[in-house]
RNA sequence: AGCGGGGUAGAGCAGCCAGGAGUGCUCGUCGGGCUCAUAACCCGAAGGUCGAAAGUUCAAAUCUUUCCCCCGCUACCA
């Protein structure tokens, strides 16, 4: 059977999570599901960024020691992942001894050996206040942007990669896709940044920079890996580099990393000379998607608009809201969420739609003797179909929900014209073949975007959950009985 | 400033690469049909100088040039 590896970004667990990883956690479930019900093995690994920063930081703020911080935010976005629907195989955590840190120092070692990590004395602003490094053009009046103060000169002793040495390299990959770049206006985006010229970039700071949190480099304790370095190779030891070579064989590389579009050089350009470095494969893909703002405007810590997804999972069905956020996001384009949007999509297409088309089938094929269902096959659903397979391999779950709600409405059309309630006999039984053999294939298609849903409908249709190989007219066996409602209006 | 993406009915989009009557989709508005279905479903109508100007052409939303406006990226920002 073929294998589909597929990644989530790694989130750094300095808080909870909001919308933002919401929609990441769907886009890369749904491919997985996609994969799945497409006939692949398919291997989804996410976890937790622990060894930033940032986490140092915010557990300062709430006076707990990093250690506690991520254990319980770690414990949070698991739980949101698993509340949200998202399959994955592996959640791994950063800070594992035993199942991560093995495979980074892998990984660093073989980067080593091919002579692309070297000392260097690094000179640059350090703002305290942000614990970081400003360029001279990012600072206001010669001051921090954030603490309006001056930064201090600070000089240290680093390790480099030699990121400079792949540029060439990685300008042939990303251009013939070998390393495929989705969508294509971040593609070029990648590809002008790296014509540019690339500069080796450090992969380590001073321990005491790092607040001796992290990862140290093997053999020099006063160096922490830069995390970056680290996360990133949660993709590898994900999936057993490091610890279980037969594992990793058999699932690397990558098929797809799905990632926001604010880290798309690590993915897209640090991350791939690392590999080359390494001398491991490169993923094939990298699925960029862009943000959710909440009703027009960037989610923000001070403007007091970040949205709660587990909260919000309360309130809403996850597959509303797994459907909303598909529905809401191509790929190009940010995804905006309100409630009155997505109330919106609840009423007018999840029960006007589809629960409504349900319901009303059920209702008539349970009152009818399911033997005389048969027919010849008037509704036309193939190329629907075949356009969903193709949206779905082009990574287009916008493009290819739209064709499936052409294929709802389509059924919904069709009932209204061939009037079953007055039918009977064989022509009753002609309409109810085509309509129930209908929404069995919808009910396919929507498996990896609305699982539950899809579950729940293959149920009152009285037959087993299928793959996608059976979304195709064929004698209908199943036996239909009206259930709950699919979805209840919102208002 | 440079590079990239975009500006199409009240809103959100498709159409552009391979020019052929402003064609299409979803929502909203108005009118009608239906009564199986959760006031759900179906049909019809109104509504656009396709950002602006110039050019190529028998013919331009589509190709070329210029301009205006919006967004993204421009190095260690997990």
């Amino acid at each position: 059977m073929d294998k589909f590896y597929i990644t989530t970004a790694i989130p750094y667990v300095n808080a909870k999570p909001h919308l933002g990883h919401a929609l990441e956690f769907v886009q890369a479930d749904v491919i997985a599901r996609y994969q799945k019900t497409a006939g692949k093995e398919v291997f989804l690994t996410t976890g937790a960024d622990e060894n930033s920063l940032k986490n140092v930081q915010a557990a300062e703020k709430l006076g707990i020691s990093t250690q506690e911080l991520c254990n319980r935010n770690s414990e949070l976005f698991k739980k949101f992942a698993q509340t949200i629907g998202l399959s994955f195989s592996t959640f791994m955590r950063s800070s594992n001894p035993d199942l991560h840190l093995p495979g980074i120092k892998k990984l660093w070692n073989a980067c080593v050996k091919n002579g692309d990590i070297y000392k260097k004395r690094y000179k640059g602003l350090y703002c305290v206040g942000c614990e970081a490094f400003y360029t001279e053009d990012e600072l206001v009046d010669g001051l921090c942007p954030e603490h309006l103060t001056k930064p201090e000169v600070v000089e240290e002793e680093n390790y480099f990669f030699t990121l400079s040495k792949y540029q060439r390299k990685l300008i042939e990959l990303i251009e013939g896709d070998s390393l495929l770049v989705y969508p294509e206006s971040r593609k070029n985006e990648v590809l002008s940044f790296v014509k540019s010229g690339l500069k080796d970039f450090s992969v380590s700071r001073s321990s005491e920079r790092a607040k001796d949190w992290g990862l140290s480099v093997p053999e020099d304790a006063s160096q922490k890996i830069y995390v970056w370095f680290d996360a990133l190779g949660i993709y590898l030891t994900g999936v057993g580099f490091g610890r279980d070579e037969n594992l990793f064989k058999k699932w690397w590389p990558a098929d797809v990393h799905v990632i926001g579009k604010g880290i798309i050089r690590f993915h897209a350009v640090y991350w791939p000379a690392m590999l080359l470095s390494a001398g491991l494969e490169l993923p094939r893909k990298i699925f960029v998607h862009d943000y959710v703002t909440v009703e027009g405007q960037k989610m923000s810590k001070s403007l007091g608009n970040a949205v709660d997804p587990m909260q919000l999972l309360e309130r809403y069905p996850v597959d509303a809201v797994r459907y909303f956020l598909i529905r809401e996001s191509p790929a190009w384009k940010d995804a905006d969420f309100s409630e009155a949007a997505l109330r919106a999509r609840i009423d007018g297409e999840l029960v006007a739609d589809l629960a409504n088309l349900v319901a009303r089938i059920l209702t008539i094929a349970e009152k009818t003797d399911v033997g005389s269902i048969s027919g010849a096959e008037e509704l036309l659903v193939h190329s629907n179909v075949d356009k969903v397979r193709k949206s779905m391999e082009d990574f287009d779950m916008y493009g290819a929900i739209n064709e499936i709600w052409a294929v709802i409405r389509m059924v919904n059309k069709y009932i209204n014209d061939t009037r079953p309630w007055e039918a009977k006999g064989a022509a009753l039984g002609k309409i109810l073949y085509n309509a129930l053999e209908a929404i069995r294939i919808i009910a396919i298609l929507i498996q990896p975007f609305m699982p539950s849903t899809s579950e729940r409908i293959f149920e009152q249709l009285g037959v087993q959950p299928q793959p996608l190989s059976e979304a195709r007219f064929k004698r209908f066996e199943g036996r239909p009985k009206r259930g709950k409602n699919l979805f209840e209006r919102a208002k």
